[in-house]
DNA sequence: CTTAAATGAGACATAAGTGTCTCATGAAAA
DNA sequence: TTTTCATGAGACACTTATGTCTCATTTAAG
């Protein structure tokens, strides 16, 4: 019996990848381009795949898991409810691309489950965000969902210019959190 | 002699807005979905563009105009730099859907020209930011890069959060002035 | 009121992308 | 070494989007 991490396996990663990359570039990438970034045949991709609906679902279910996983393993090492949100930030700036694929352009796939899934997790991040303040890391005079969608905005931020060679890997988790902890001012409050 | 703030030109406007709205969906709207949401006929935008890239050309040059004269009557108002800054944060972020279709999906079109002047305006945006740091307004640690990179998230964040009502229209640049000046932190620095 | 301009609708042709299929090749398992 | 599985290439059919055109209607200007 075949080891199941196989080519196949393989091959389909190396396809979700290479899409999320081509969606991180803006615009919608055909099934060809996409078959092409990966490495492999257009037949292939349409071997794993029926459809390119069904490409994007398999695609968004992936993406979702494999943040969730990050985002779970990051949790586990956490000492504490503030130590676990800067560990989760700091696992999911490399997976930016993927990330930001799942809230922009898998939105507009008709899944309701991963749908689900997707406001599922929001909803546990701005409450982890509310909690946060209740703790007094966070300032409590703004919104849940809007630190969230800030929050959103620089995980994708930091992965584009590390991408771009702009900023360093190592160094992004800890830009991102004196991006929201302190802002850009200096102490003028 | 016809007045030249013609229907054309309303029919034109009507669509490059209309099209600004479904990018912000996410996807990439045909031509048919723009007409339609724009409540014109498909042969009327066919009679103005005689392509899709020339229809896109145009509206990234529209964007860029109209995000280019927005910036320049809020400086215009300024009694500082850092009046001037602020003026254009507020000025732009109703017009949050266009600025991100010109920085994100106007990036696929083979347009050098619009790509300069996008550069251009970036770079302008970045010195300013440079400036307001020997000014003691933001902090020096940060990169104009990293601070213009989030500045641009938060406008179209502020922009999305209004879109969808949770956000005051009235508060969203006051908003993004206290996440950028103060972050999300309790003076922990 | 008349004329001109803009537009809508829809048919048709073309182009691009998708989906299916077959044959051949390469890689991996038995 | 043989067999099985995965894959590549490319042809072909189908679908969708785009581009063109014509006729009719609506709107605006004279």
């Amino acid at each position: 019996m075949k080891n199941v991490i196989s080519k196949s396996g393989n091959t389909k990663t190396a396809l979700f990848e290479a899409a999320c990359l081509l969606f991180a570039r803006g615009g919608t990438p055909s099934l060809a381009d996409i078959a092409t970034k990966a490495g492999v045949g257009r037949a292939t991709l349409h071997r794993h795949f029926s459809t390119r609906e069904h490409f994007l679902g398999e695609m968004a279910i992936w993406a979702l898991k494999s943040l969730e996983q990050a985002g779970a393993n990051a949790s586990l090492k956490a000492k504490s409810f503030d130590h676990a949100f800067w560990l989760i930030i700091e696992a999911l700036i490399p997976l930016g691309d993927r990330y930001h694929f799942l809230l922009r352009e898998s939105q507009t796939l008709s899944q309701p489950k991963i749908k689900k899934s997707i406001a599922k997790n929001d909803a546990e991040m701005r409450k982890l965000i509310a909690h946060l303040q209740e703790l007094g890391v966070f300032n409590a005079e703004f919104s849940p969902g809007w630190i969230n969608a800030v929050v959103d905005g620089l995980i994708y931020s930091a992965w584009e210019q590390i991408q771009a060679g702009d900023l360093a890997p190592n160094g992004a988790g800890g830009l991102v959190r004196r991006t929201l902890l302190g802002g850009f001012g200096l102490n003028q409050q």
